[in-house]
DNA sequence: TGTCCTATCATTAGTTG
DNA sequence: GCAACTAATGATAGGAC
């Protein structure tokens, strides 16, 4: 989205791709953050990154995407 | 974000919190899958609606965010 | 209400220090 | 490797239907 368009799929230089994963989980958590208070919902996310090259990520902290996580674990089957 | 910016409040109005609800988890889902894809990572997102206005959205699936929660659940709290 | 359009603001790829 | 900067692409508020 800049100088020019990047391909949608896998960097694959570590540097390049590190320095991407950091850019884009910054503006991610700020639409998320955008979101969740234009709408008034609770919300996380959580990222697993690739072994020890990126580490995983959990927004926006751990206890509160703990407790989104259990309301999700409780909820019946159906209204999933 | 376009014509004119918006105020990071909770929007009042219900029909146009809805509506950019669900633009703007659009857009978000899109991000996500994009970085998922550029730098190789798995991740899922949760959103609770507030009661039966928005409903709960789970992003990318539920079997796939189940997968990530059952890892997260799993992971020694030190990790986290 | 849902979808399309587009002017306008936001994000970011590439670069520099 | 990180932070700042800038040009260029991307997302979206408001409007039309």
């Amino acid at each position: 989205m800049a100088r020019k368009r990047v391909k949608l799929q896998r960097i694959l230089n570590d540097a390049q791709r590190r320095a991407t994963f950091k850019k884009r989980l910054k503006g991610l958590t700020k639409k998320a953050t955008e979101l969740a208070t234009l709408c008034g919902v609770e919300m996380c996310l959580i990222v697993y990154g690739e072994g020890a090259v990126e580490a995983t990520e959990v927004w926006p902290s751990v206890p509160e995407a703990t407790s989104v996580l259990e309301r999700f674990k409780a909820m019946p089957d159906l209204d999933r």
